[in-house]
RNA sequence: GGUCCAGUAGCUCAGUUGGAUAGAGCAACAGCCUUCUAAGCUGUAGGUCCUAGGUUCGAACCCUAGCUGGAUCACCA
């Protein structure tokens, strides 16, 4: 009995200092898990006072009650029958007279079967608000400088515009960013431009032949989206070539390397690679057109980067890096000149770094680009931002890494995320049967000018504030339509139905937002609370359980790279604070002690929407 | 063919380390605005958790086999 109150009770407890009254020095950010911690703690005294056995934290298997059950933890106690020598519920009643006995935060327990459900002290909750009520950024780490991450994302060809499957991309990259950085990470955010290679020589040579030196001045078009015309096009005429060949009676694959349009690319390739004045000039051009396109797209998306790399200055590194590997004996060379790295020993094949011709491929530029952000950076981690077709692309990267003796290959990791898949199945760029980027983010601001129109909501408006506010909504349902998924999973996008605004959607995390911010402006400065409530309703109770899970949540986030495990959280919290808004009165309660503690809580709610929303890139507004 | 990932309500998705009667949203149906913003709230209905075995007090979750879908195994990126 002394030593468990003793446990409980030593100072270290932050509900040691609830009875004092006095915890103000206390680090707070971990207070959520704390609660966890206590309990387990409590657990494991109870149970080696009532059955002799000290049982690791990790055996005892606790977890919160379910909705439709009395409580706030359960203990599962079917594991330690053979402990008690009892049954299960024998077990659980003898831990729950004990707990409720000797842990001042227990207030009761309820057995049902083989579940022991602990009902904690309101004031633990309320605490929760106490502590926290001047934080700004509730359970968000301050940023360690020497945590150093860096998440590469986006990383786009320059022959054609983004579309849906790049929106997953960069708003999972960005979103990512954000969750490391409220992780303490010192997180920078890099961009790899794939700008050389054969596609953008078939753009280019399109151009050249048909485009009658058409820009996108001239042609009145965004300059990515005029580029991907022509990349467009040079399949259309190069199939063209290849079923005339085919009808001339040769084989189709004989057809494809032979017609002329290809071999002209690839002369143009040649001929980049060997710095041909004419054609860098164009290339240059034409990449401008396209880099001022894409600005414009990741500024209505909203994201950025800290730094671009670009590939045609990488690729050459990777070159060097591979010739030195040659040269001490850990990559091999064919008969035809081209250079290789065994990964046999790895289960896996052989991989090319460098063809027969001297030219490099994707994976050499990534080794040089590894190898120079690794340089410029001496990160923790290295966090790819890339589609899940490209697993095996890291695999090889990471072992090729390591073979050529760089220690840090093992700080290389994949976010791999599942592609985007619409009804008829997967994009197809050539086929036309991509979402555009622009457009898509176009049409949800039009949904979103549409339907507040026909709510009749923001008429007294100014016209900018309009136009802010369809952004911020239209956005808001885009941004979480794509982040509630697992990114690791393969998600469907229906264009036929648009997104929508009830629901598990951005817009209705929103409208709470901004209907606690009517609220607060209704109310005055939110003051500083003296005196606190004995006890919560039902309502109340939910919401704070549910908020201080969030410091856990954010962890967890960071570390399994999952902002669905935000836009979960912050669903469920708004559903919470609904129920509670829409049964209990706030500012026309007469108690002043409850009007000002639901007051507070609605405030700190608001702002837990806020931060948890941008961690998802999502803005909220004030009114909507 | 080898490897990897997935399969949960009509649709889109949650489901933590194996725990209670498997959950949300949309769509459908029935209610709630003279009230702090109805982009909200309440209720009804909706399930062979792909299939078959196995492990155990207990399996959507772990193991084995199979079925279905996707990705990948390029001198493409």
């Amino acid at each position: 009995m002394t030593f468990l109150t003793k446990r409980i009770f030593q100072p270290r407890s932050i509900f040691s200092l609830l009875k004092n009254g006095n915890c103000l020095s206390l680090q707070l950010k971990k207070i959520s898990m704390k609660l966890e911690n206590e309990i387990v703690l409590a657990i494991q005294e109870a149970i080696e006072k009532l059955y002799g056995t000290k049982l690791e934290p990790n055996k005892i298997p606790i977890q919160q009650t379910r909705k439709d059950q009395n409580g706030d933890y359960t203990l599962v106690v079917f594991g330690f029958s053979g402990l008690s020598k009892k049954k299960p519920e024998e077990t659980a009643q003898e831990l729950g007279v004990f707990l409720k006995e000797n842990v001042d935060f227990i207030a009761d327990f309820e057995v049902i079967k083989g579940f022991l459900n602990l009902i904690v002290e309101d004031k633990i909750y309320i605490n929760v608000l106490k502590e926290n009520q001047n934080r700004k950024n509730f359970g968000f780490l301050e940023v360690n400088p020497h945590d150093k991450v860096v998440v590469e994302y986006s990383s786009p060809n320059t022959n054609k515009p983004l579309h849906l499957g790049h929106i997953r991309n960069n708003l999972l990259g960005f979103s990512l960013a954000e969750i490391l950085k409220a992780n303490g990470k010192n997180v920078t955010k890099v961009n790899l431009v794939n700008d050389r290679g054969i596609h953008i020589c078939k753009s280019m040579l399109a151009w050249q032949k048909w485009g009658n030196q058409i820009t996108p001045e001239s042609a009145q078009l965004k300059g990515d989206k005029l580029v991907g015309d022509f990349y467009v096009l040079f399949d259309k005429k190069y199939k063209e070539q290849i079923a005339a060949l085919v009808a001339d009676g040769l084989e189709k694959e004989q057809a494809e390397k032979e017609a002329p349009l290809i071999q002209e690319a690839q002369e143009m390739l040649r001929k980049w690679e060997e710095n041909d004045v004419e054609i860098k000039t164009l290339w240059q051009r034409m990449n401008t057109w396209v880099y001022k396109g894409f600005d414009i797209t990741y500024q209505n998306m909203g994201v950025d980067f800290d730094k671009i790399y670009y590939e045609s200055e990488t690729y050459l590194l990777g070159k060097e890096l591979v010739v030195e590997g040659l040269k001490n004996g850990i990559l091999f060379q064919k008969e035809n000149g081209s250079i290789w790295c065994d990964l046999t020993d790895e289960g896996l094949d052989e991989k090319l770094l460098l063809r027969a011709d001297g030219t490099s491929v994707y994976m050499t530029q990534d080794l040089g680009t590894a190898q120079l952000r690794h340089e410029e950076f001496d990160a923790q981690k290295m966090i790819y931002v890339v589609g899940n077709e490209q697993n095996y692309h890291f695999d090889v990267l990471k072992l090729v890494l390591k073979k050529l003796g760089k220690p840090w290959f093992n700080s290389i990791e994949h976010l791999s995320y599942g592609m985007v898949e619409l009804p008829q199945g997967k994009m197809k760029s050539r086929e036309g049967t991509v979402v555009d980027a622009d457009e898509l983010m176009e049409e949800m601001y039009i949904t979103a000018k549409t339907t507040t129109q026909e709510l009749g909501k923001a008429e007294d408006f100014a016209q900018e504030d309009l136009e802010k506010l369809y952004q911020t909504i239209s956005l808001g349902a885009l941004k979480y339509f794509i982040l509630k998924v697992d990114p690791k999973k393969q998600m469907m996008f229906n264009p036929a139905e648009s997104i929508d605004f009830n629901g598990n959607t951005g817009p209705f995390i929103q409208y709470t937002y901004a209907r606690i911010k009517s609220i607060l402006r209704k109310a005055g400065e939110v003051e500083q609370m003296n005196f606190w409530p004995e006890s919560l309703n039902e309502k109340e109770k939910n919401v704070l359980k549910q908020i201080q899970n969030f410091p856990s949540i954010l962890k967890q986030a960071g570390e399994l790279y999952s902002p669905a495990l935000i836009s979960n959280y912050v669903f469920e919290l708004v559903k919470l604070y609904n129920k509670f808004y829409q049964e209990i009165p706030i500012l026309k309660e007469t108690d002043q002690v409850k009007r000002q503690f639901r007051i507070l809580l609605s405030s700190f709610v608001a702002e837990n929407i806020k931060n948890s929303m941008s961690l998802l890139g999502i803005h909220v507004p004030e009114r909507m």
